[in-house]
RNA sequence: GUGGGCGUAGCUCAGGUGGUAGAGCCCUGGAUUGUUGUUCCAGUUGUCACGGGUUCGAAUCCCGUCGUCCACCCCA
């Protein structure tokens, strides 16, 4: 007998099959059963009926209980009735084991119980397919760069020193010396656009940040592209391309967990195409000044800032030329205004807010040198980034786009915690 | 870290103005040939977060502690 997924099942109609999976749920009428039994792979309609399968099978399969593991085998057929389309005529079953009591039931549960059986949780159809268009998102990424002649070149987890503030590092002893979790690998990137010319970094960042949103995670995933010779209006091009092909290419490869499962308004999403909006930081601030949102000129946007930008617009939008003192260390300044730096942040509508932050780097050794000073960073620790500076110093540009953000935005989820398989929060560790 | 809400059965919650607790789900047994979070009948389940106070008496009122959720600051 053939050993068949869920996922391929229509093709063996009419054929007996085994398959192994897990009891996502039972129901009972009479004399006969159903159990939607679930693979990993997909879940499928079992149909057990007294008359035709027997006394014996129909009562080991009555024992069932959520989450029990299970050999099944079965005629599949095509029928409209079953959720999916196709279902199977129970013929045997071996259990492997009796799930009892299963946490996590099919009613309601609340967000502190769900996240302490996280490892459970997974199994469930909304996470699954969460998770699923995450592992797609990431390969689209991928291959947005590697189809364009990037070169991933990973750069590391344990770093020396900080490439923006040290209080937001998690500090780790290294065989008696400091050593930090990246936040970002953005300096690497820079070294390795001069070897490489086009590079991206894709991994996992760190930030001990004391804030508990519903947009922050201590961990998660950033991919940054780095790219030799481009300058600001090239980056910004680069992330239009990037954004109009991934979230397109998610759009296109999961529509249907977007919609059935996620209940994901698709139109929002179906209006992500070029070209974005790209307005200047100062054009940002009048619009606001107008709408009396508290905000400060020469500040940062705060959420309702953020919001009040994103109705203007029906899709993401560039903010650009944002203003050197709430920018890292190394933005290049404008040449036609000394106080602003040729940086970008993409902003997602819907109230996502900002899923991009980017900009052209400062190439000249002696002003990069003059804003390590005027940061308190201590220049010993970047001698080796100066280096680039001093050996064939180029214009260079690139950004790091926040892979839970993107997936939250995508997949309209509210909550970045379930972007990732285990969330780590600010009160949260475990599992 | 700041502000607000909430901690009662394994889970989700109800318990005006104080009198030692209840409903649904889950589970067990029974009924229904096609269910779609099946439905119906019967049954089991408690340190009312913790500590202190007021009171004859506290799940209920007061104080503190802890946990948690939401919002804000910050960032991707």
């Amino acid at each position: 007998m053939r050993t068949a997924e869920v996922a391929g099942v229509g093709e063996f109609c009419g054929q007996e099959v085994l398959l192994k999976g897990w009891v996502y749920n039972i129901r009972s009428s009479g004399k006969i059963l159903f159990i939607l039994v679930r693979d990993g792979t997909g879940t499928i309609q079992c149909i057990v009926e007294k008359a035709s399968a027997g006394g014996e099978l129909f009562d080991a399969a009555s024992g069932l209980q959520q989450e029990s593991s299970i050999e099944i085998r079965g005629t599949v057929s095509e029928d409209s009735r079953a959720p999916g389309g196709y279902e199977l005529q129970v013929t045997g079953l071996d259990v492997i084991q009796i799930a009892e009591d299963y946490p996590i039931t099919p009613k309601e549960h609340g967000m502190n119980f769900l996240m302490d059986h996280r490892h459970l949780w997974l199994r469930s159809s909304r996470q699954h397919a969460i998770l699923k268009i995450r592992a797609g998102l990431i390969r689209f990424i991928r291959e947005f760069f590697d189809n364009r002649g990037f070169i991933c070149v990973d750069t590391p987890i344990f770093t020396p020193s900080a490439c923006e503030g040290t209080t937001t590092l998690f500090e780790t002893d290294y065989f008696g010396d400091k050593a930090y979790l990246t936040q970002s690998g953005q300096l690497y990137n820079e070294a390795n656009a001069a070897a490489f010319r086009k590079v991206y970094c894709f991994g996992p960042t760190f930030r001990a940040e004391k804030s508990k949103t519903r947009r922050h995670l201590i961990e998660f995933w950033m991919v940054e592209p780095e790219v030799a010779f481009a300058e600001l209006d090239d980056i910004i091009q680069l992330g239009e391309d990037f954004i109009v092909e991934i979230v397109g290419r998610s759009l296109e490869s999961y529509r249907d967990l977007l919609t059935d499962v996620l209940e994901r308004d698709l139109a929002p999403l179906e209006r992500v195409q070029p070209p974005f909006p790209r307005i200047s930081y100062n054009d940002a601030a009048d619009i606001l000044k107008k709408r009396e949102t508290g905000f400060v000129h020469g500040g940062d946007f705060g959420g309702t800032d953020e919001t009040v930008l994103s109705e203007g617009y029906d899709r993401p939008f560039f903010v650009h030329r944002f203003p050197a003192a709430i920018k890292a260390f190394y933005m290049q300044p404008d040449p036609e205004d000394e106080s602003l730096t040729l940086s970008v942040d993409l902003l997602a509508p819907e109230g996502y807010g900002e899923i991009i932050g980017g900009g052209q780097r400062i190439h000249d050794l002696e002003l990069l040198k003059r804003r390590v000073g005027e940061h308190g960073l201590p220049e010993k620790a970047f001698e080796w980034y100066l280096d680039l500076r001093r050996y064939g110093t180029f214009p260079h540009s690139g950004f790091g786009l926040g892979l839970e953000r993107t997936l939250a935005y995508i997949c309209g989820i509210k909550h970045i915690r379930e972007t990732i398989p285990y969330p780590r929060l600010l009160n949260r560790l475990s599992p």
